[in-house]
DNA sequence: CTGTTAGCGCTTTCAT
DNA sequence: ATGAAAGCGCTAACAG
């Protein structure tokens, strides 16, 4: 009578098997093969399996047959962003893609500035995980070490180059069919390029010929470069002068400043791509100050379609974040090396969509 | 190559056991029952464990004792709360707390109105997770759902009373007596009302006298009810009177707009307590077109201590959330009743911090 | 197509 | 204080 406290533990397999009067042999390929079955011993198991309410014991499974369809994420404590809502919501996503094929999220914390502890990595020994996902942040040092302990995982977000081996890499297929973790990690990106052309596309369509880009100002040429370079890509195709362009430090009245000097130049801008929601806020303010109405006068685009854009007023056209197809790309990406195949491209990037909303 | 393609299996128990030259519930002792063992055997073994690194396999012991050490965090997708900062923040904290108890946490969504889905109820029987937490809205059915299926869980968020179906067979109550489900859900949550008065305390001390109190419009009588509660409770501690009070939509420029209303009241208030730190912004858009100097001429305090609080100008004094302590109280309730034993208390009321910044 | 035989790695009796 | 036996619930091999 072992009553320590754990609940019911429904009925096992071999319960089903006899009430279904068959081996439990049986049931299992039910439930795991069940093109192997008759059709009549098939319904007949699945109904006593109904019957009964069994469900598997996934600790058993997992125990046979060596992977538990559990995934683990490493939530960054140290990137106190307050970018959390894309943290947030990837999750959400990751999560719902985790479940469509399969697979269920395992939460655990890597302590800020945590490289040396093993402990993660020893979750896949613990045979807790099947594999790992994470969000790497400009010289992340996790991927290297996922890397090199071979451990299967997906990174939202492009890793940094591998510390470890390999400087030259042109094209030379030799090293191709090595070790399978020498082809490097797996990862899936937002194409922030993209969006800054798809905004500057909305912007010349809608009439503007005059668009400013505002950067964030400490570390922009890191952090902004893909959406300046979109911008600037964008302007060159529609035939457009790209010299029009800011920095400011992201925050209302920063935000405010530089966008007050972009206004400022001859010919003044029609239209502002603002590296993200804050500086565009911060284009509103000028805006104000100048007598310009937003969205008629003077269109503005932000990047990040946080919540605050659906909120003002006038409510903020927006470069959006396709967090759901990053989930389900991470996810494939994940199922695919999981089950021994090798997918057809070790990156992925996703281009997001302009949420377009009054401001332009 | 006989391997599918799972990872390589550490060492196991038997190896380390032979390693040591003892028998393998030995090495088992070691782990679990240390005192069981004499010094000598316990140091060889534990080099053994060491030098052949091994983890033990958390399936195996969890087959075996009939619980995971998993909790499962019901992601609430419906939710779209901007408040999203918390749910991340929040999940942050619990991982934390978890990981101190010994416990991992296992994710998964709740489909918006997906009431009847037994989903997650079953991972309870199949055996990934010990029990539950979950952030109860208001109104939020799953609680609910949980305790009649005898799940333990805990809610951040004090659930609404377990009514059966709905408020008709609301009266006879008394259940109560019966299993121990009937004691009530286990919850954690924020004393809001305590943090109002403490927010009107601060700004006593630094010599106001007349507060104002301005909450979020639509659902103010439920939503903010606490806060208003604490700011009437604390004015009339201090022998002030409780009379300036208004509600706008938690946007900028509305917050603006109610911000003004009240301060053209005669005595205008020279300080203001917003329900959220978006109202606050508010406030400050209102000073400014008064010509009044937030922080100096006008205090403000906002509820919610959101990243934007700390970057705004002059920073935002703000009325915290204590999520590192509502994790570790979850977990400890938790904890408590996955043990077996009764927590002392069913349900705990932490109360907030002010952050004190440069606005009040 | 079905049933039998093993055994995944661990902990919990019970004997020494 | 330590060792031997048993079994958690399931599935991968083969046998029939």
């Amino acid at each position: 009578m072992s009553t320590t406290q754990q609940g019911p533990s429904g009925p096992t397999i071999v319960q089903v098997a006899q009430a279904a009067g068959v081996s439990r042999q049986t049931v299992s390929n039910a439930l795991n093969a069940p093109h192997r079955l008759r059709p009549g011993t098939l319904a007949r198991v699945m109904a006593a399996i109904d019957e009964l309410g069994y469900v598997p014991n996934l600790m058993a499974r997992s125990l046979r047959t060596r992977y538990t369809r559990q995934i683990g994420y490493l939530l960054d404590g140290g990137g106190r962003d307050p970018d959390s809502v894309v943290q947030d919501e990837f999750l959400q996503a990751l999560c719902e893609a985790a479940e469509a094929e399969g697979y269920l999220l395992l939460l655990f914390n890597y302590p800020a500035g945590d490289v040396e502890t093993t402990r993660w990595a020893g979750l896949l020994r613990t045979g807790s995980v099947d594999g790992f996902v994470l969000r790497a942040r400009p010289d992340d040092p996790r991927p290297d070490l996922l890397s090199r302990r071979r451990a299967p995982f997906v990174s939202f977000g492009r890793p940094p180059r591998a510390g470890g081996a390999s400087g030259a890499e042109a094209g030379s297929g030799t090293e191709e069919a090595g070790t399978d973790a020498a082809a490097g990690p797996l990862w899936v990106d937002v194409d922030l390029s993209a969006g800054a052309e798809a905004a500057v596309d909305h912007l010349v369509a809608a009439g503007h010929r005059h668009i400013a880009f505002l950067g964030r100002s400490p570390g922009s040429a890191e952090r902004d470069e893909p959406r300046l370079a979109g911008w600037r890509r964008a302007m060159r195709k529609h035939g457009l002068p790209a010299d029009a362009c800011d920095w400011a430090p992201s925050t209302c009245q920063d935000g405010a400043r530089g966008a007050l000097r972009l206004l400022s130049a001859q010919p003044a801008p029609t239209a502002v791509v603002a590296a993200d929601d804050m500086l565009a806020m911060g284009c509103y303010a000028a805006a104000g100050r100048l007598g310009l109405a937003v969205g008629r006068e003077l269109a503005v685009i932000g990047f990040g379609d946080s919540p605050i854009a659906s909120r003002v007023t006038p409510t903020l056209t927006s470069v959006g974040r396709p967090l759901a197809h990053i989930g389900e790309a991470v996810m494939r990406l994940l199922a695919t090396t999981l089950s021994g195949r090798v997918p057809e491209e070790r990156g992925v990037l996703l281009a997001p969509s302009v949420t377009v909303r009054e401001s332009g």
